[in-house]
DNA sequence: TATCCGTGGCT
DNA sequence: TAGCCAAGGAT
């Protein structure tokens, strides 16, 4: 580690001593001490919800999920359908299919592996998960790059190459500065600093522990990186599902494993996930009416889903669900709109 | 390498 | 408000 390299992780760690954030999954004393199991898993519960998502709409999973399941081997006994209904809201639903598949791996061998490699080798870990559990829940030297790393290195270093090619030049920068020691806390730290001080808009440099070694901040304009290629446009969908009601139950069917909003609970539709637009063709025979239409935006589409009123016996998986208890269903958010606007629509 | 996969908050 | 953004992984 160069001199400079040391400087800026002596800086950052010394800002995160006095600075971390308090949040459920981290040290003591509201979580368990790193010898104890639950310690490990907690982190890599964490990690998994924490992917693409924000600290504040994880906090109340995270509890949901360590109140319902306190370990691994808890989790792995738990039935699919309830995880996945405990997941409901929070998105990427791959993830908690994921999570499962993990836990029963881990319960299998007796608890987690202890190096990025082994980690890497689970469901759901990818190379950034596997390196933040490896360093984080098992204090191993491994090298945390996510996007916040990325646009704190970015301007520490002043990489204007566009992402994603920077990648490979910002891992080497990010490898420099990672410490032998608290390679851990280093990788929170800067998690913490890109959360907090290190913003993607206006950062906040004048609170930064590491103004003073910002490449982008001495050739001023620190908030111009990293530089991004422009997005796709999205495209526009159009789809219906159906609300088919008896005897105050709703039927519901449970979605196939993969693809859009794979393994949840769902009103059942026309088709419109698996093709750019719904066959508008309802699952069974009767007479229609419609209710009216749901707005929802994905990351890679849009969409309008008109939801019709069925009168006619499903055929084919499903379950009828009551009413009264809907909101324990766990549907994705987009159902739960169109539910909304059904349960609406009767009065 | 590129694409798919959720959601809610913020500007 | 429409777009941007967030502790990515699988294919």
């Amino acid at each position: 580690m160069t001199a400079s390299a040391k400087t800026i992780s002596d800086a950052l760690l010394h800002w995160y001593d006095a600075y971390a954030r308090d949040l459920p999954w981290r040290n003591p004393p509201r979580a368990p001490r790193p010898s104890d199991p639950a310690w490990p898993y907690r982190v890599w519960l964490s990690e998994v919800m924490l992917q693409q998502t924000t600290v504040a709409a994880v906090k109340p999973y995270f509890a949901k999920f360590v109140a319902n399941w306190p370990t691994v081997e808890a989790l792995a006994a738990a039935e699919e359908a309830e995880v996945m209904a405990a997941w409901a809201g929070l998105g990427y639903y791959s993830r908690a299919r994921n999570l499962l598949k993990c836990a029963r791996a881990v319960a299998a061998r007796g608890g987690f592996p202890e190096s990025k490699e082994a980690l890497r080798g689970l469901p759901g870990l990818g190379p950034y998960t596997a390196a933040a559990v490896a360093a984080i829940a098992f204090g191993q030297r491994a090298v945390v790059v996510d996007a916040n790393v990325e646009r704190v290195v970015a301007r520490l270093f002043a990489i204007t190459e566009p992402l994603p090619a920077a990648r490979k030049a910002i891992r080497e920068r990010a490898e420099e500065i990672t410490p032998e020691q608290r390679a851990g806390d280093f990788a929170q730290a800067m998690m913490d600093l890109g959360a907090q001080i290190c913003t993607a808009r206006d950062p906040r440099c004048l609170l930064c522990p590491l103004a003073g070694d910002c490449a982008a901040r001495a050739k001023g304009d620190p908030a111009r990186l990293p530089v991004k290629a422009p997005r796709k446009p999205k495209p526009e969908r159009q789809g219906r599902a159906y609300w088919i009601e008896r005897d105050g139950a709703v039927w519901l069917v449970t979605r196939p494993g993969n693809g859009m909003l794979g393994g949840m609970r769902a009103l059942p539709d026309d088709g419109w996930s698996a093709q750019a637009d719904g066959s508008a063709m309802p699952p069974v025979p009767g007479a229609q009416l419609s209710l009216g239409a749901v707005r929802h935006v994905f990351t890679h589409a849009s969409l309008t889903l008109e939801l019709v009123r069925l009168e006619g016996e499903p055929d084919g998986d499903g379950e009828w669900w009551p009413l009264e208890r809907i909101e324990e269903a766990g549907l994705p958010t987009l159902f739960a709109k169109a539910a909304r606007l059904a349960l609406a629509a009767r009065g």
